[in-house]
DNA sequence: GGATGAAAAATTGTATGGAAGAAGTATACA
DNA sequence: TGTATACTTCTTCCATACAATTTTTCATCC
């Protein structure tokens, strides 16, 4: 078998990188077993990278591993939702500030441009392309502040957030409100003629929008789409069946 | 060989503790390199379990790790300390914050009694336990505040500034002055007394001390130990050696 | 003496087998 | 019917073997 190795991506890197993608975009659904072997074979190696790429998405909280148990894939929390959005909040704030402080031109033009390709994603309704051209922007204007301790904490923070997001945009039926592009755009602007207190306003105002509108979409999806029915009303006390 | 597995420790996760703790107390010094057959013999164990722990340093920062290259212990990162301070004074403004919010009469005590043990270890000169019970009294305050990405950001910047610690906690000769337990004590009382604003001040005073000193320490190392020489004043053009 | 390059040694990447542990199934028994 | 227990099966954990790659060595040439 001995295939030739690929041009310097082993094979680890490649798992990982593709179920990690696999996660945050929910094609494997939380609550998913991650078997060794079968996703080796899914990709056609041995157990052994297989098993670095669990190690690896362990360390960033995308899948629950416990010793001598079977891998599974996060569950999204959003019970810590309010928490979330405080730390979210609170990077938010700060990176834009730092971005209007530090910011050289270079770093304009990206985010502009980053931000032209989110309002082009907008307008085609195209979800998930929606969600990674805003992590994309909100990441460059973090870079553009220039503190690597708190880009990644942020970066952290968006890719922990993208299967949240996922439902958020969701609920928009894909067509997503102006509002947010014209919110970006506020940071951007204030960004840009390096007013450290506005960019701070805007940027905060943008996170708390959010999450406002996502409480309030959990809590319609809630009442509107749930069944009334509790387990104790059905008499049947059958378990889940076995998958 | 096939030794009985220990009370449910995983072999990568005791290598991984051990070198997680070498690291950071620097018995392992930044650049050394860490080769799969050494430390499995170290452990007396196989390759595949210092595999796994290596894996998991890199996911922390600790080692650096390219492929088909033997990983090194990674270096501290000086020329980033003003970024690192500036992390450090933000998450301990807001852990501090949210404790003095959210604490209850445990968290207090719990608190109150690290800071205690910090004291004892200041009075003894004791640095190694001084840096260690420092970490867990911020520790212990960034839970009582009960967010658990800020939490987990905090003391991924504690864990990550050990080193550095260690540094600054030397310049002192292990003679830490009274003002830091004072400062500790100082924003303890705004938490106890639930006042946001207060613990938010002290902590955050705290941190930029402690930024200070670390900053002059380094100047006044420089100006004393270095020798005034410059290259260009001696005449042969040898570069350094290779060591 | 220093640069060049090929063989040797050392080290990491991947596959695979066997042992230990966990989960499920069937049987015995109250 | 419900519960305890042995057995069966599945999966992870770790060791080991081999392949691929990097580093070192050392002879050769300028």
């Amino acid at each position: 078998m001995a295939q030739k190795r690929k041009n310097g991506v082993t094979e680890p890197e490649r798992l990982y990188g593709v179920l990690r993608e696999d996660i945050l975009s929910m094609r494997l659904a939380p609550g998913a077993t991650l078997d060794e072997a079968s996703i080796a074979a899914r990709f056609g190696v041995s157990r052994s990278p297989a098993r670095e790429a669990f190690i690896r998405l362990h360390a960033d909280g995308l899948v629950t591993a416990e010793p001598n148990r079977t891998v599974t894939v996060a569950a999204v929390d959003l019970a810590g939702f309010p928490f979330y959005m405080d730390a979210l909040e609170l990077a938010q704030r700060v990176t834009a500030r730092l971005a209007a402080i530090h910011r050289d031109d270079a770093d304009l033009r990206r985010i502009w441009t980053l931000q032209e390709r989110f309002e082009k994603c907008r307008l085609r309704r195209d979800a998930p392309a929606m969600i990674d051209s805003n992590r994309m922007f909100h990441t460059a204007m973090a870079e553009a502040g220039r503190n690597p301790y708190l880009t990644a904490f942020y970066a952290r923070l968006l890719d922990g957030g993208r299967r949240m997001l996922r439902i958020y945009f969701r609920s928009f039926s894909d067509n997503l409100p102006r509002k947010f592009s014209d919110e970006h755009r506020r940071i951007i602007r204030a960004v840009e003629r390096r007013d450290p207190d506005a960019a701070e306003r805007a940027a905060g105002a943008h996170a708390r929008h959010v999450g406002e509108r996502f409480v309030g979409m959990m809590s319609v999806r809630d009442a509107a789409g749930v069944s009334a029915k509790v387990m104790s009303e059905s008499a049947p006390k059958k378990r889940s069946k076995k998958k």
